[in-house]
DNA sequence: GACTGTTTCGGAAGCGTTTCCGTTGCCGAA
DNA sequence: TTCGGCAACGGAAACGCTTCCGAAACAGTC
């Protein structure tokens, strides 16, 4: 019987299942209102035909679309990418199809708000690492979807992250424990965000815990590059021209901190008798490169974010605000100041 | 006249421009067979109603899907997320979405292939850097939509990759050409893949390399360990321990380059001088650690893949086979072995 | 035993397109 | 004048689901 082949609906299922359509599109879509031997049947011969709903005509009918659009920027950095690959996982575990919408500068980003709205395509959005600006909001709302936001700072939507500042803190504390008094800092901003929405706990806390010890701020200690890390070499390149360079840095982040490193292995200088060298995210690069460093739980961010999602999807209530907790890292970049 | 609000479909915009609703479609999609003075009224009855046509019913009614399924591994890592983020630009450019299936893991990935949860959803399917199996291959065929491969090595699918053997050659070429004679192989194996498709140019040109060199090999130079920086530190310990350790390293990636490299740093050695070490990648980080490594265009691959598909997807002829070429990037980790 | 309430389930009406088949109208050729 | 051919267009059947509404079955209550 060389039959089949033909593509397969829920009216075939139904009938192999021996019940109507109603009862297998409730059964498939785990609705109320169906008798548990009767859904594990369906649920049966639709797995058995290996059988999936079709999205369009589901929402054709008014029904979900299984998808959830992810915003994200700079997936090639680690950061970001993990983030997404935490995301994914939890999204995917629940049958849902992830969307992918990179966006990288400005542009990118324009479009994206601009004419998402016009198609229905998901059911919700998860903006990923970036701050959401005021028109952009007002885009999303327009949506009608669920919202959800991870990675990035305080968001009008559900949200998890880290507590920059306190991140920034842990940090800065270290290097003052240590007994540096002479720390730089060279600050990241990424050059495809509007400076409106760029988030400053990382820079707050330098002044803070400057202010703290007790120690007067130099700005020629402070150097701002745009992300990445040969930037971060350049900023250390100045630093070293000073005539009394830091004796310790604490970068945005460990790739900036990297480029620094590179700087100062290039001049001769040693880490950490020389300098001492702290960064923030504990990239996997740090591990190896022997980096201290104030971790954050990726990864973790993108799962909360992936759940947090499904129970809003689920009708559930949710907490609106998650900081998970970061941690100071101490591995072979940072060691009191010399004399 | 507060009436409208409801939501405006063709039919409205047939009847408004004084059509059927088969004319009004062809004019929208552009199709044969419509007056040009029809159609212009059609068009410009639709903007000014400002209509789109639902892309669900659209696809419902036989439309192609305007999707397409990724299938990647190891998403956090540098060289899968830029190769997604050159495939992303060109689709989303051709206004294709992107499905994302991250399979990390025989376990992820069998249930990938198993349920096909893409299918019915895409009309194609990319799968990135990584070798396909024969099973695998004949459950892909059941979706019966384009397929394009990436980054992965020789895939029975239009393909786009590099070299690893000749890339792999350039690496040893270059050590072999400072001088070095005692070289040993840091070979890197994905846990996550089946041995049966591991690609293993990389290795075979270490082989290849040292016989048309005239030397022997030293099966106590090669270690091989699981991707990923800290394995390879611990291969580097090993290969320290022997009584007559390497001048040279050559790593299967950069990553696993770095890993050898802490270990070297911790044991007080010297690089280049008292040890040279080579990967391959061009990892963001190999430039940031002063490491010599052979350059592959990663998001030139995934650009590729892309283009690949939209030709195919638009039933043009394109090539089976692009291989792009990988180029030596000597920087501050390889010199000639002392005396 | 009649009645009410609760589950479980089926019929069938959409949802908004595309496209298969025609039909109509017009032009030039015979 | 008739007719074949062709471009332009219309009718209506899918496409594959969700959900409203009502029927049926059954349990519990007085």
């Amino acid at each position: 019987m060389a039959q089949s082949s033909r593509k397969i609906n829920m009216a075939d299922v139904a009938r192999a299942a021996g019940v109507s359509m109603a009862t297998a599109s409730r059964a498939l879509n785990n609705d109320y209102g169906v008798a548990e031997a009767t859904r594990r049947r369906v649920l049966a011969v639709a797995e058995e035909l290996s059988y999936v709903v079709s999205p369009e005509a589901s929402r054709l009918a008014g029904g979900a679309t299984g998808r959830v659009a992810v915003v994200v920027p700079h997936i090639s950095r680690w950061f970001f990418a993990t983030l997404l690959e935490g995301l994914e996982s939890v999204l995917r575990a629940a049958d849902l199809d992830v969307l992918l919408y990179h966006v990288d500068g400005i542009e990118d980003r324009h479009d994206f708000f601009h004419r998402l709205p016009a198609r229905r395509k998901v059911d919700a959005v998860v903006v990923l690492a970036f701050p959401v600006g005021e028109e952009e909001q007002r885009r999303l709302e327009l949506m009608g979807v669920t919202i959800v936001a991870a990675g990035g700072q305080h968001a009008p939507y559900p949200n998890v992250c880290i507590d920059d500042e306190t991140a920034a803190r842990q940090a800065m504390d270290h290097l003052l424990f240590l007994g540096h008094r002479r720390i730089a800092m060279i600050a990241a901003v990424d050059p495809d965000q509007p400076d409106e929405v760029q988030p400053s706990g990382r820079s707050n806390a330098y002044y803070a815990a400057l202010r703290d010890a007790g120690i007067p701020v130099d700005e020629q200690l402070v150097e701002t590059v745009n992300w990445g890390g040969t930037k971060g070499a350049d900023a250390m390149a100045k630093l070293l021209s000073l005539r009394e360079p830091p004796t310790a840095v604490y970068a945005h982040s460990d790739e900036v901190a990297l480029g620094a490193v590179r700087t100062l292995r290039r001049a001769g200088l040693r880490i950490p008798e020389d300098v001492s060298v702290i960064g923030i995210d504990d990239h996997p690069v740090a591990e190896l490169t022997d980096l201290t460093t104030v971790r954050q739980p990726v990864r973790e961010q993108g799962e909360l974010a992936g759940r947090m999602l499904l129970r809003i999807l689920r009708g559930e209530e949710t907490e609106h605000d998650v900081v998970v907790p970061t941690q100071l890292v101490i591995r072979g970049s940072t060691a009191p100041p010399r004399s």
